[in-house]
DNA sequence: ATTGATTACGAACGATTGTTCGTTTGCAAA
DNA sequence: TTTGCAAACGAACAATCGTTCGTAATCAAT
């Protein structure tokens, strides 16, 4: 039996207080509670409150970034690889489905550089998937909606099943959230 | 020439304050020097804080649901239904950006007992979609995909266009998003 | 048993929060 | 011009915020 290192136990605990309350209106004290401390004994494990956000954050950004790339080494074709986009979605909301939120609604919070450096890797991703459906209308195998209307359809329509998926099996979810994507998307 | 009464001037400051520092984040302090007021003189014309959130979600809330009722009302077929709400809810989104932001993303804010109300507002909205999707499926008009997962993936990818859209015409936006939404459902 | 480092603590800090109160200002009706 | 009411204000309230600091407890290695 391997005792999980205190700051992790923090960083997972605050993820969870993050999701219920919002990073603003959750203390720390609030936190510390839940992990049996004293607010002041936090900080012998952590900088600052932020600190916990940028590292939720930044490591789901680098999680979908890197999952991009092996998905853009591993197929050619649009079709493959927004398929596969999906699924990656699909997959990190269910493998941690706490932390996806904070990151998806809390991000606003971070604070100068960490908020413009995020800003700015989002950026780059969406516009690599912007580049992936263009190749796909060019060859004709996506219908031709504007593209970013399609890529903001198909990134907020993945942006439910980490806090609401009623139970499916992870296969049934990854199949049936595909098909009603690609099936608007595909010509 | 007729002036704005100064408690909408405010309600529409509040709006755009927790849009883009959230609800809790916002201080009366920061509203107040929005409207050119002193913190304390806010309180002539509101109650409190959370009053404001009040009108904002349920004003919205009630506009969901008179227009799904209006919808019900007008069409029979259950496609013809689900398109309608489609561009119900991007009317909305379009008509008050701002207002369905904090709508969206704020109401957990909400204190009891207007939280539960809210929520409960919320699912029996939610329901009476299902209800649309499942009558689809059961005529073979729909895709037999889990209803939920049709649902929820239907009204999470309309939740971008109040901040994103990137000044398409209205016309050609509600074109592409039912195109891309139905295309999915569609048998 | 002694050391040394890590972890936890209570107390307190200045800052900011939402809100109240008594008073003053501004304006419209009389 | 006087009256009366709504709007705006400064000052202050208690509460809570994130964080710091000096000290005490804990624990592993010597």
């Amino acid at each position: 039996m391997v005792r999980k290192p205190k700051k992790q136990v923090i960083y997972e605990a605050a993820a969870r207080l993050f999701q219920e309350k919002g990073y603003s209106a959750a203390s720390m004290r609030d936190l510390a509670e839940r992990v049996n401390l004293k607010a002041s004994s936090l900080y012998s494990h952590i900088r600052k409150k932020e600190e916990i956000l940028q590292k939720i954050c930044f490591d789901n950004a680098r999680r979908f970034l890197e999952g991009l790339d092996e998905i853009q080494q591993q197929f050619s074709s649009p079709l493959a690889q927004l398929e596969a986009v999906i699924f990656l979605h699909i997959d990190i909301a269910l493998d941690d489905p706490t932390s996806i939120t904070v990151f998806n609604d809390e991000w606003k919070h971070l604070e100068d550089p960490y908020l413009k450096d995020f800003v700015k890797l989002r950026k780059n991703y969406e516009q690599r998937l912007l580049d992936i459906i263009q190749e796909g209308q060019s060859s004709g195998v996506f219908t031709t909606v504007t593209p970013t209307t399609a890529l903001n359809t198909m990134l907020t329509s993945l942006r439910w099943v980490h806090y609401k998926h009623a139970g499916d099996e992870p296969e049934k979810l990854r199949k049936d959230i595909s098909a009603l994507i690609l099936g608007g998307i595909k010509v």
